[in-house]
DNA sequence: ATACTGTTCAACACTGATGTATAAAATTGT
DNA sequence: ACAATTTTATACATCAGTGTTGAACAGTAT
């Protein structure tokens, strides 16, 4: 039985280039990871739908589990010079960062989930640059005199984040057109500042809420 | 080469139970699927971690296929009676739910996992029994006096759903002691209705919002 | 021209999983 | 005691993926 790999994709021949052939396996290897998880990746299929033969891919990685760690190193950086990457100044907008992120996350969805399985199952969490970037951007906030007191970092960092990432997953902003994605991203970014300006209760009209539930 | 399959877990011989041979193998599928993905999912290594023969799982389940769909289905189920099990009469008060759903989430955060990866990848979303309750709740509210205008629901549902899923997750509350995991529930659903009272800005001290970022 | 690098192709040994089948044991209900 | 059901134990055919190797080919640079 023949080692087929067929082509599928790309009958056209083309330029060599080493970079891109190897980002064309990182970006499809990060969409199949997004779908279905590291565990499930498969070097013949990244391969396949990338275009270029399976000898190829193990030439760039030299085994599955490295383009693992090669594809979620890539999309971590990615994403880190997408949000925090402009002007060091502007690091401390709450809502600059936000909205990067919002509009990263459409635009990538793939990468921003790829991202959050890999952060959820890492051992020690600060060996990952967005996520110090991020958690001490919150904790600056945090500590601002623009913020409430007694404000749970953690939970809103967590929060934040795992909001932002899913929910162009959840809209499927891959299958959208710019404009759509566009006004998803802002939906987005608009419920958070409301929320973060005025939360959600209008208290007056919901004024016994000492009874919490007894499990608390 | 022989069909191990060597039993590891369960020497010691039991009362036959085919009920909680199912759930046994239930449970360890969901607890697999949590960390790998449904696609990762082995019915051999279920077998062997449920310390089932791997024919028996076959019994039960006929197809690897099969048993993932079983599994999200039963995590589903379980997850609507812990959220909306209780009273009728108390469905209308949000931070009821919340508390159910941050405790379910704390105690049994594979299932909780199960079901977002699951609800992600659905073509139709309103077959899913909890999503369905979870969503006419959140609109219930949306529309009372109770909330400020101009809410957005769906953006609303899906950060509340995203962040108290993976907020355990995130804490590993799975090797946490019942206090520590008691702790975790309490701090989100401390924070998240903080949030939800008064936001996250003083606004006397933040009032240049007006200068948003230009993308949005 | 030549040497080098990136890429393709085909073959191979190996592993681990799926799904099927069948016989035997163990437990339960009647 | 008997029948039905559940579970185990094997075996087998099949498939898909991994990782390796060696030879060939195609652009690029010197």
């Amino acid at each position: 039985m023949a080692d087929s790999t067929p082509q599928l994709t790309r009958p056209r021949k083309r330029r060599r280039d080493p970079e891109r052939t190897r980002e064309a396996i990182l970006e499809v290897s990060a969409k199949l990871m997004a779908k279905d998880g590291p565990e499930a990746l498969s070097v013949s299929q990244v391969a396949q739908l990338a275009g270029v033969n399976r000898g190829t891919a193990y030439h760039h990685f030299q085994t599955r589990e490295q383009l693992v760690k090669a594809t979620t190193d890539w999309v971590s950086e990615k994403m880190t010079d997408a949000v925090f990457g402009d002007a060091e100044q502007q690091r401390n907008r709450p809502e600059v960062v936000l909205g990067n992120l919002a509009h990263f996350c459409v635009e990538y969805p793939e990468f921003g989930r790829v991202w959050l399985v890999r952060i959820l199952s890492m051992e020690d969490r600060n060996q990952d640059h967005f996520w110090r970037q991020f958690k001490s951007q919150v904790d600056r906030f945090v500590a601002s005199e623009a913020a409430h007191e007694g404000i749970d970092a953690e939970v809103h960092a967590v929060r934040v984040l795992t909001s932002a990432i899913l929910w162009p997953v959840w809209m499927r902003s891959r299958s959208a057109t710019p404009e759509e994605r566009e006004e998803m991203a802002s939906r987005f970014t608009r419920e958070m500042m409301r929320l973060h300006l005025d939360g959600l209760f209008r208290k007056e009209k919901y004024s016994d809420l000492e009874m919490m539930p007894t499990h608390l």
